[in-house]
DNA sequence: CGCCACCGATGACATCTGTCATGGGTGCAC
DNA sequence: GTGCACCCATGACAGATGTCATCGGTGGCG
């Protein structure tokens, strides 16, 4: 029997999820919580052999808290299923050993598969996801250039991002030409939607 | 027995709720469909009592779809479940006939206990939700600048909202200067973001 | 009819933004 | 020690953007 940690912030969606593995015998649904502090509880109490994390979660993104997971309990094998498939999100779960990695527009059916895969410590990434990945190189902004474009995602003046990162306004401007040159776009706005499009941000 | 069309583009989503749907012993999910117009051609071929839409799908909208499904079945109910519950998206879908409406946030439970309302032909609105879009009024922006902001949502440039609208530079310039100041807003991208939380976009 | 809201446009102006050159500082690698 | 990449900053410049005043046209409403 494989007992199964759930993590969702999505209520309705945690259940519905649940409801789905249940179904399967072999598949016992120890737990579910909606954040990151909660699943780090309930893992150390439940010792749960394969945790199932949403990626998009306010407060606590899905592949920090596999990363404190595996950390704290590296027994635990991780899962994750995410909405949008990011190439350089999967990376970046990946190295943090995350050993599944499922998008929500897989089938239904294969959710359990992959925890099954993920129990007998075999990783599991979905395939079209992977290749997708390996088209995309490393990322090749430095950090203060993801600093910038991360303020500037939803539509920060420049005043306002040096303020925030307490930089001077002519600084800011050119880590977004550079961020801007470097990911071939016209705008911050643009070179921000694509950084995270591909996982940087 | 209610008979129910579920429409998800996420596949594993879909088979989830689907999962939880059918514990229920007076409901019976016919038919899965993950777009618009899969959604339609199933609902004239079924007839079901019952249609539970995601609203946040590729294509069309939740809000169009349900305008469409009662267009045509008036007699099939129609339920909405929704990631981000933007009160003026609420308002759009009440008018449109759309019976309940559920944040994907609501317990598991609920849902099905919303399906029945709905069946039965009794509205049902998260309280939650309901009392938010009651503070937020109508919404103060023309048609035009309603226009400009969606053009304005992914960063696109004064000159390219041009081109797109037909309109001069100066033209989109002045709308987009208007909605901010109703909007509040110190750039058009925050405009943009404001208004589209608001579900006006 | 006049009033008013909306549409579309123009011109002028201040500010913001993107680009480039340039500088000094740190720390790592060969 | 000499590159080299990164950090932070400044100054200058062209072009984009936000604000304002103003204009003409359309259509609804009292």
């Amino acid at each position: 029997m494989i007992r199964l940690l759930l993590v969702d912030d999505e209520h309705l969606i945690r259940g519905a999820v649940a409801a789905l593995l249940a179904l399967e015998p072999d598949i016992d649904v120890v737990a579910q919580v909606a954040d990151g502090p909660a699943a780090l509880s309930a893992a150390r109490a439940l010792r749960p052999d394969v945790a199932v994390l949403d990626l998009e979660m306010p407060g606590m993104d899905g592949v920090s808290l596999a990363e404190a997971l595996r950390a704290e309990l590296p027994d635990t094998r991780v899962v994750i299923v995410t909405r949008h498939a990011r190439p350089g999100v999967l990376r970046r779960a990946l190295s943090a050993g995350v050993l599944g990695f499922v998008p929500k527009t897989a089938q239904a059916q294969s959710l359990a598969d992959v925890v099954r895969q993920a129990h007998a410590g075999r990783r599991y990434v979905d395939p079209g996801l992977a290749t997708e990945a390996l088209l995309v190189g490393e990322c090749p902004l430095t950090p203060r250039e993801l600093d910038v474009l991360r303020e500037a995602r939803d539509g920060a003046a420049v005043s306002a991002i040096a303020r925030k990162l307490n930089l001077s306004a002519g600084t800011v401007r050119n880590y977004l030409s550079s961020a801007m040159s470097k990911l071939d776009a016209e705008t911050r706005f643009e070179a921000a939607r694509r950084a995270w499009e591909l996982g940087w941000l």
